[in-house]
DNA sequence: ACATTATATTCCAATATCGGAATATGTCAA
DNA sequence: TTGACATATTCCGATATTGGAATATAATGT
């Protein structure tokens, strides 16, 4: 067996860069194929492919107008990444928590101070 | 030119189901392969390959302990891709912030009918 | 009907993947 | 040293990927 199809999920749809790229680029707003292209500088070709993909798995959606089509980021589709990534913030915020009981600390020999 | 490394970053590492499955795992604490095989059921050279390409990008560390090699999580690893992720919660929190104005004004309009 | 513009699709080569089987390496114990 | 245990590595087959080139499709204007 290979690997996990590009198209089955959105962690695999989000692992490629230009991917990515695209979805940032759509972040301000949607954009025609064409736009995209001549921002990027990349071969249409290429970018339809990456449009594709990303329209597989639901992270874009297309409307036509008029022989130009139209993706919108459909930024919903990443929240299921950002809650998972999340579920491990204990593990990186341990330290930030440990520098807050330092700072809360400082500033109780702070107050202590003022006190006197 | 194929597909991007798995062991080029850490969005290709996580791709992988089984790698986030692995992650998961390590997230309640370190464990020597071997209890990985055992509670995941999968072969050990498939355990010591997913664990290889997870090292390779930082995700785990190894640390010996006799002949055991016990793996640890580097959560912190797992930041960038939730503050990627987190950069689009605008697209996805602005139907929430609709349904919450809404609510709010049905809250209101139900203080009206209370002060009648 | 025809040319033009905008985009998608197909075919291809090079390459990297994942899992399986077999085997190598490393560590301890007797 | 020999054996048993824990883990890593190598080799392999089947498959999916990405980008490029060429071509197909679709929509518009004349």
């Amino acid at each position: 067996m290979a690997r996990t199809a590009t198209t089955f999920d959105t962690f695999n749809a989000v692992a490629e860069p230009k991917r990515r790229k695209v979805l940032e680029m759509l972040s301000e707003g949607e954009l025609p194929v064409n736009d995209i292209v001549t921002r990027l500088g990349w071969p249409q070709p290429v970018v339809s492919k990456h449009l594709g993909v990303l329209k597989e798995v639901g992270l874009v959606s297309m409307r036509k107008n008029g022989r130009q089509r139209v993706y919108r980021l459909e930024g919903e589709q990443l929240k299921p990444i950002h809650d998972w990534a999340k579920s491990f913030e204990k593990s990186w915020s341990e330290r930030l928590d440990r520098l807050d009981e330092y700072l809360q600390e400082l500033q109780k020999e702070e107050s202590d101070d003022d006190s006197k």
